[in-house]
RNA sequence: UGUCCUGUGGUGUAAUUGGUAACACGUCUGACUCUGGAUCAGAAAAGUUCAGGUUCGAGCCCUGACAGGACAACCA
């Protein structure tokens, strides 16, 4: 991790609606004036940009109103939770510059206390053991039109629930065999007001309480709890919990003491063109080696994004430029693409790569022989220097940069035409060579000594700047270069099909036998550059002593290959 | 045939809380340039889902439609 840790203060959140009640709270002399936020990831999965907008969204108002922000992993189901969910989880939190400080907590750190809690509802007769299997639960349940009807088992003695739950709890009983249910109404316009599961029984280890519970609390009758013990005073989650608000508010009211109480706020998740964002989909895409992991550079995950050479700034960037809403929308991948760019602009060393070599001799240099010139490292920043880059009689340039019967707009090399190699002297090619299939291999073109460094004192002028390597200082790379996971804008709009269909099969494509200058063989792991007109690289753990690979972030905009599209 | 939430340029958001639609990305021009990058200047693009109502005045308030979404896991 070569990013420097910035801890996001930088980052002045324009307002939004949650900033606005907020502000009501503050102005209502609400919880003493305390704001305390929480990021409550459940580990059964890594992050994603959805999670880092909400990781923003919640630090971000923590640190704009003076509040902290704690961060609690909801593992309230062992069965999918794991402990390298749990790291991978702290480290994308921390790398995105956020510090919970020594405020890491688990809804497993309650287990204790939502089991008091519980036997505190039994005794006051508002909770009791159901005996049902899940699926006559479900049928009295009724529907959203339809209410439910209440369980056989509903007015049990406290006593007798007492019992009962106790034994739950031994594990006396199978899986499956009961709950512990709230009693609030079967009739209620609320579905998850109908009695709802406080705990169930699942004879699962769990990845902190090893074999310690056998019951475990359901998330509405942790969430609200952990909230309120934490003293969190602005619970922030997406909009699917709408309708679960009401019920942490009747768990709220039961645990209440003084004035205080935390309060929940939806917003609508982030969704991006181009790609998926549940962790459902984003786990079978690992588990069926759609992608390498979950740091496949094609992922949306935080640490995919990082491989591929996001920073944390152009992602707080992003975050902070959707905004927080109401509306489910789907956000453009092109905004978090400008995001880095951005970034990228101001920071990135300037290097020079060639990623499809095409030789260049020039014919009248001398053979053997080799120059250094000197190369800007980044325009944007005076600060960065120069370097001294190898350039000599043989060299590649960029297949792409050639042309033998050019159109109208394409300005750069063509037979008999002088273009500019950057930073190095003006050529023009005389001679297309080429194979027994009439395929170009080199290119034979001659050099005007008198405009090294890039100026003829002439005066004339190039239409035309081309980057290049020396052919004999060049190290070899591989260019791993990326393109959307998906072929489609909008997936939630394709419901009829597998989304796996709309994979893009040219997500990825490695290129072998790319050539870097020289300046490049040490480069750190996931150390960004800008391949001059090409665009951001960042370099892959990979990479070998002498054998670097990078991937390719994002393209430079590039008005040619528009022009072209025309 | 329920309850709740949401409808503002192509996309994402704003609108001093009732005062005459703003910003960003994208798109299109042009300038500049040793990256067809960056930068700079400018343009097109919504009259706020619709219909009524209140008001001197409505994107904001009221009523009713319409559209989209959420809710019937012993998931979170």
């Amino acid at each position: 991790m070569t990013d420097k840790e910035t801890n996001g203060q930088e980052v002045t959140a324009k307002s939004n609606f949650i900033h606005q009640q907020i502000e009501k709270d503050l102005s209502e002399g609400k919880n003493d004036g305390r704001v305390h936020t929480r990021f409550p990831p459940e580990p059964n999965g890594y992050l994603h940009i959805g999670h880092a907008k909400s990781i923003c969204l919640n630090f971000g108002a923590a640190l704009k109103y003076g509040g902290m922000t704690n961060l609690r992993f909801d593992d309230t189901n062992p069965e999918k939770e794991e402990d390298e969910y749990v790291r991978s989880i702290m480290e994308d939190v921390r790398w995105l510059g956020f510090d919970w400080g020594d405020r890491l907590f688990y809804a497993s750190d309650y287990f204790d206390r939502l089991y008091a809690f519980a036997l505190k509802l039994i005794r006051e007769g508002k909770a009791y053991v159901d005996d049902q299997d899940a699926e006559t639960i479900s049928n009295q349940k009724g529907s959203p039109t339809r209410p439910g009807t209440e369980s056989p088992y509903r007015n049990r003695s406290v006593e007798e629930n007492l019992r009962l739950f106790e034994a739950m709890k031994n594990g006396d009983f199978e899986e499956g065999a009961c709950v512990l249910r709230a009693k609030i109404d079967m009739t209620s316009p609320n579905m998850h007001m109908r009695d709802p599961i406080l705990y169930r029984i699942m004879k699962t280890p769990h990845h902190r309480t090893g074999d310690k519970w056998v019951i475990y609390p359901m998330y509405d009758f942790a969430h609200g709890q952990c909230d309120y013990w934490e003293g969190i005073t602005h619970s922030i989650c997406t909009l699917e919990f709408e309708v679960h608000r009401p019920l942490y508010d009747w768990f709220i009211d039961q645990l209440k003491e003084g004035d205080y109480r935390p309060r929940q706020i939806e917003f609508a998740r982030l969704n991006l063109t181009y790609t998926v964002m549940s962790k459902r989909k984003l786990l079978e895409l690992v588990k069926e080696r759609y992608v390498s992991g979950w740091d496949d550079p094609r992922m949306p995950t935080i640490s995919g994004l990082r491989r591929r050479g996001y920073t944390p700034a152009s992602i707080r960037n992003f975050a902070e430029r959707v905004g927080v809403t109401k509306v489910e929308g789907i956000s453009d991948v092109t905004l978090l693409e400008h995001s880095v760019r951005e970034d990228l602009n101001k920071t990135a060393p300037r290097v020079m790569g060639v990623l499809d070599p095409l030789k260049v001799i020039i014919t009248n240099y001398q053979a053997g022989e080799a120059e250094m010139v000197e190369a800007v490292n980044n325009p944007e920043d005076p600060e960065a220097g120069t370097r001294l880059v190898p350039f000599s009689g043989e060299l590649y340039i960029e297949r792409e940069d050639f042309m033998e019967n050019p159109p109208a707009k394409f300005f750069r090399l063509a037979p008999g035409r002088e273009v500019r190699l950057r930073y190095a002297y003006f050529i023009t090619c005389q001679e297309v060579v080429r194979d027994e299939k009439g395929e170009v291999t080199a290119l034979l073109c001659t050099y005007d000594p008198e405009t090294r460094g890039g100026n003829a004192p002439d005066g004339r002028k190039v239409k035309a700047t081309i980057h290049w390597v020396s052919a004999a200082h060049a190290v070899e790379a591989e260019v791993r270069l990326y393109d959307r996971l998906f072929m489609v804008e909008d997936l939630s709009e394709e419901k009829e099909r597998d989304f796996k269909e709309f994979l893009n099969p040219g997500s990825l494509v490695i290129k072998q036998g790319c050539r870097v200058e020289p300046s490049l063989v040490q480069a750190v792991p996931f150390s960004h550059f800008q391949f001059e007109r090409i665009g951001y690289f960042n370099v892959d753990p990979d990479s070998t002593p002498g054998k670097p690979v990078f991937n390719r972030t994002v393209a430079l905009k590039d008005a040619w290959t528009k022009e072209k599209g025309k």
